[in-house]
DNA sequence: ATAAAAAGTGAGTGCTTACTTTTTAAATAT
DNA sequence: ATATTTAAAAAGTAAGCACTCACTTTTTAT
């Protein structure tokens, strides 16, 4: 059994996942979570604070999925986690990343910063493989594969598929 | 000098593009507006009512954009002229866009199947020139347009100019 | 000029909001 | 065993919410 800080993020992020930060109240929270609406403000100096420590995690977990790319040695391979990436994360995760895409619009929170790693990667992958102007080719790549990633939050990795196939032939990986 | 209803969505509409529908008040709305709470809802049936208002006119702008490019008949103008759409849209109306993306996040509002003609016409461009799997090849570029936008609005265009250009160069358009 | 309709106001409605304070229960220390 | 923290719940608060209502002003039609 969690305890019950643990139960309150579990369900804020639920909650925020699916109806966004404005979107769900304390009061919804607490009783999702099957607590006291008093306790989340024992926990977490306020609202933004509970945000903030979702927040915190989901960074903590989308940092270990961008290690592995960032460490890989071999460009095609490089090429080949990115594009597969979204394809391959866990529903269980589901909520973690639509919270990103559903704050990065409502309170204009973007994290692009926390990228940077995998741009530079990317572009050093392409530049490997031959390509003429390999950073912009990344910023290309990175475009598509966060469109797609929105695409397989909205109406399932099935709807994207096809995408994925066709990209990783087009870049030969 | 405008009618009192138009300046309630003209307001909404600023409010709902910065803030979100669940970010924004009535009451905030119709000070924005100079205009009593109360009007609001003899205009609008709720507040609801006056989103469905904004988006409708949101819709019939897009219409209007989108219909040059479905009516083009030369196969490279259209790649060339879905490419450089977002980057020609008037800042006035990036509200209108903006708004698109915050509720397709915040509401789950897509808009999609009004997009039909235009991966229809682009595909069929694809298919002119010659492309081997137009219909993925529409797909792609679709998400490449919608990241873009995304970038041009958060960003402002400067940040997604080097992609035009690159984007251009690519499709040889 | 007059009646009817439409537009507009602003105070009030009950309900919900984020957050606080008070009370009770459980764990720990002496 | 009992005092003392600590954790949680329960109850409370003031502000904010979408929306209504009784009423006044302006516009339109006759």
């Amino acid at each position: 059994m969690l305890d019950r800080k643990e139960k309150i993020i579990v369900a804020a992020l639920r909650l925020f996942a699916n109806n966004g930060y404005n979107g769900v109240s304390t009061n919804k929270i607490a009783k999702e979570a099957g607590v006291s609406e008093g306790l989340i403000f024992r926990h977490f100096k306020n609202k933004q604070g509970l945000l903030d420590a979702i927040l915190q995690q989901a960074f903590e977990k989308a940092a270990i999925l961008y290690a592995d790319i960032i460490t890989e040695q071999n460009p095609k391979q490089v090429i080949w986690k990115s594009i597969t990436l979204p394809f391959h994360s866990d529903p269980k995760e589901y909520d973690f990343w639509r919270l990103q895409f559903k704050l990065k619009w409502e309170l204009e929170i973007s994290g692009k910063e926390k990228m940077q790693p995998m741009t530079d990667k990317l572009a050093w992958a392409l530049k490997e493989l031959g390509y003429a102007e390999p950073k912009k080719e990344a910023d290309l790549l990175q475009h598509i594969i966060e469109s797609i990633s929105g695409g397989i939050l909205k109406d399932g990795k099935e709807s994207q598929e096809h995408l994925k196939d066709f990209l990783l032939k087009k870049y030969a990986v």
